[in-house]
RNA sequence: UGGGGUGUCGCCAAGCGGUAAGGCACUGGUUUUUGGUACCAGUAUUCGGGGGUUCGAAUCCCUCUACCCCAUCCA
């Protein structure tokens, strides 16, 4: 666990400091109607990470509550999934059908409260009924139905009397809501569907807001964590645990921002369209971000865990750049998986000064990786290199083999070029060579040639032919929209790839860097000795390509955007005559009597202090600044404070008994416990300090104590004076005077 | 037009009144028989805009603005 843990694991360690749970039962509650992605990863990570940090535990539970999108081939790929990514879910997976009775009891008890009734219009009336987000709803005339009535009619739901939509189950809460969610939500909906386990048993089934809570309750969960979509159901959520007075240890709902990844799609609608429509070859394409897809392509759960480590947990919508996804799995591969050569486009190379073969014995890691273990690799006077290392007129940067440019070949000699060979359209077709018999690597004491850059080959007669599958992104639009943003050449198959023959006959790994190349991995499904096919995880970072390439995307200078200010409401007759004379008979600032002008609270808590104490300024400005935000937060008559008290406290600042900065802290102690200013200074034996006598033996020892700021300061870093005002203040408790403070501050490092 | 959220470097993201963390990306440099890795260095006078409070504001107050979510018998 990282220094600065998240909100959710901040929120989790108050909860447990402050008793309200003695432990920490997260879930990971999927509804088993598609393939997990990346984004249930981060799911996964969140709550069973959470759970393991604080010694809880995390239930893997399959939402199952509409049997017309779910299968159990679904609920296989989830648990795949979670197992993959290394966590343990304990005995079970639960399934909120498990649950079914339970629910079904507590929706009769709603009933018997008069909190649910049966709805009998149709799913258009439903709807209108509903009203708009700006207009209020009006309630279905069956929500008067009798409790016998209602339980009567729910039974025969249940029993199978009635067809498809014909009835509902709702919440009788408020249909003028401002909160849509809240205008008698649906409870359950009768839907004659065979369910993937509880098979024809039910014939109603309880909605998402009505089930989750409750399953969430009877799992004893702790900390019921969701993504952001789900923040207008937290009432809900709230409303059927509270109705139903289920208190101890309740679940609460958190909510989190969903993962977004550029340059391809998260949603299972958009994904479930790709492989419906052939886009890909499967829910396990390597080009989806499924965690089949990743699996398949080659990426180890350790670098997705990493990943969601890295990204965060926030509340703010993002979309993450999937070079951050990239660099977890070089990051990891880097440092376990073995060298080897492999050419992708061959080209012939004969050398022509070579007579016989051998065998060079080469490490699998190089020497900044401590791992052992090394292959044979055959040389003989045919071989193939990487078609680009070979450039006839190249730029003036370019390190590897050219007409006059030797290279080393990989743990071999250095070559050099005598002849380069083309056929009738003027493409190379071989190159002639000559190796450097002094020049084997390792050994190389006596060529004297220097080479800028070592590249790969292959022995022609050894070498074994190989599929390797080449991914790009699936689209070619950062935030791409669907199938119309697709990038055509985001597969790229080579067929005839040569690789060096340990490869195929040890097998000395799945996963394998080939050598300036990238990381490959043996296709789990197509993979065989006879046709072997390797898919690219991903490339290695190529500072080369890049410079070639730099008219790609010159970054425009963005323009910084002109803010355009709206129009702000106009004030009423009353409110201008306030403001009047506030800023006019009482001088305050126009900022300040516009405030207090237009929220008639703080207006009228003003008169009062002022009725008391004659200092319009700065009664103006604690009750707009301070008073504010306490009543952002409760109603006026809920305030432990009142206006006398307020009067005080600035009483206590003009005579210069406080600092504004004491006044602070006394302030937020009046609000929560409502004493008088005057009791809480004395108590706290706050009283400022404003002898400089006091003050700079302390700002001798901050200085002291601080060297390098200290010489920053006087190089310039002006700023500084704030942080050596804000120690003094910290040693003093807050009681210097903060405006002598400064001054000294500001004469001692002159 | 109502309600609920969110705006801190190109992309994520800490920070909760006292020196603008960190990662990715980027740019230099060193090491290197992978144009890889590793290592070093550089990269926000400023926190969506404007005001206010304060000795001091990314943090508190007011206001404007942009984006996301909510009117499935989906979850």
């Amino acid at each position: 666990m990282s220094e600065n843990k998240d909100f959710l694991r901040t929120i989790v360690e108050e909860d447990l400091k402050s008793g309200k749970y003695k432990e920490i039962v997260t879930r990971f509650p999927p509804e088993p109607n598609g393939f997990p992605h990346i984004g249930h990863a981060k799911s996964i990570c969140i709550n069973f990470g959470i759970a393991s940090d604080y010694h809880g535990h995390c239930n893997l539970r399959m939402d199952d509550t509409n049997p017309t999108t779910e299968d159990t081939k679904y609920v296989e790929a989830l648990k795949d999934a979670v197992e993959w990514l290394g966590f343990e879910w304990g005995d079970n997976v639960n399934f909120t059908s498990d649950y079914f009775s339970q629910i079904h009891d507590y929706a009769i008890e709603l009933i018997k409260m008069g909190k649910a009734y049966v709805d009998s219009l149709t799913e258009d009336e439903i709807r209108e009924y509903r009203g708009t987000v700006t207009e209020a709803g009006k309630r279905s005339k069956y929500a008067e139905r009798s409790l016998e009535e209602n339980l009567n009619l729910f039974e025969r739901m249940k029993n199978g009397e009635f067809k498809n939509g014909e009835h509902v189950l709702r919440a009788k809460i408020d249909m003028s809501a401002a909160n849509m969610k809240m205008r008698d939500p649906l409870l359950y909906r009768i839907r004659h569907a065979h369910h993937f386990r509880t098979g024809d048993k039910w014939c109603i089934y309880p909605m998402y807001d009505f089930a989750h809570c409750l399953s969430d309750y009877i799992e004893g969960v702790s900390h019921s964590i969701c993504t952001l979509e789900f923040e207008n159901n937290r009432d809900i959520y709230d409303w059927v645990l509270d109705t139903l007075g289920l208190k101890v240890s309740r679940p609460y709902q958190h909510e989190f921002a969903r993962l977004g990844i550029n340059y391809t799609v998260m949603s299972k609608r958009k994904l479930l369209e790709l492989v419906e429509g052939g886009q890909v070859s499967g829910w396990d394409d390597p080009r989806l971000p499924t965690i089949a897809g990743y699996k398949r392509r080659g990426y180890t759960p350790e670098s997705i865990l990493n990943f969601c480590d890295q990204i965060g947990i926030a509340k703010a919508n993002s979309m993450v750049d999937v070079a951050q996804l990239e660099f977890c799995i070089r990051d990891d591969l880097n440092t376990k998986v073995p060298r080897v050569l492999c050419v992708l486009e061959p080209l012939k190379v004969t050398i022509e000064n070579y007579e016989g073969s051998e065998e060079i014995d080469a490490p699998y890691y190089p020497h900044d990786i401590p791992k052992d273990g090394s292959r044979k690799i055959p040389f003989s006077k045919n071989i193939y290199i990487e078609r680009d290392d070979f450039m006839e007129n190249p730029p003036k940067d370019y390190f590897r083999f050219t007409p006059e440019q030797p290279v080393r070949l990989r743990h071999a000699y250095i070559i050099s070029c005598k002849e380069v060979i083309k056929d009738a359209n003027g493409k190379i077709i071989e190159i002639k060579a000559e190796y450097y018999p002094d020049s084997k690597s390792g050994s190389d004491d006596t060529s004297g040639i220097k080479v800028k850059s070592a590249i790969q080959w292959v022995s022609a007669a050894e070498a074994k032919k190989v599929e390797i599958r080449l991914y790009d992104r699936l689209f070619k639009d950062e935030a791409p929209e669907g199938v119309e943003d697709i990038n055509p050449d985001s597969l790229h198959i080579i067929k005839n790839a040569l690789i060096e023959p340990a490869v195929i006959t040890d097998k000395p790994d799945e996963r394998f860097q080939f050598e300036r190349q990238g990381y490959f991995y043996v296709d789990p499904i197509d993979y065989t000795d006879e046709n072997p096919v390797f898919n690219k995880i991903v490339g290695l970072k190529d500072s080369w390509s890049k410079k070639t390439k730099v008219t790609e995307s010159a970054p425009e200078p963005q323009a910084k955007k002109v803010q355009v200010d709206g129009e702000v409401a106009p004030m009423s007759e009353a409110q201008k005559t306030l403001f009047d004379k506030y800023s006019l008979e009482l001088g305050l600032n126009s900022e300040v009597a516009n405030t207090l002008a237009r929220d008639e609270h703080l207006s009228s808590f003003y008169e009062e202090a002022l009725s008391v104490l004659n200092n319009p300024v700065a009664l103006a400005n604690i009750v707009v600044n301070e008073v504010a935000r306490e009543l952002k937060q409760m109603q006026a008559s809920e305030l432990k404070f009142n206006a006398k008290q307020i009067a005080e406290l600035v009483k206590l600042v003009d005579d210069g008994t406080i600092s504004s900065t004491i006044a602070k802290q006394v302030f937020e102690e009046m609000a929560m416990s409502g004493e008088n200013p005057t009791q809480i200074v004395e108590a706290k034996g706050l009283v400022q300090i404003s002898d400089p006598s006091k003050i700079l033996p302390i700002i001798d020892e901050i200085i002291a104590k601080n060297p390098d700021n200290v010489h920053k300061f006087k190089a310039g870093n002006t700023k500084l004076l704030g942080f050596f005002v804000g120690q003094v203040l910290k040693a003093t408790g807050g009681k210097a005077n903060p405006q002598v403070v400064n001054e000294l501050v500001a004469r001692k490092l002159k």
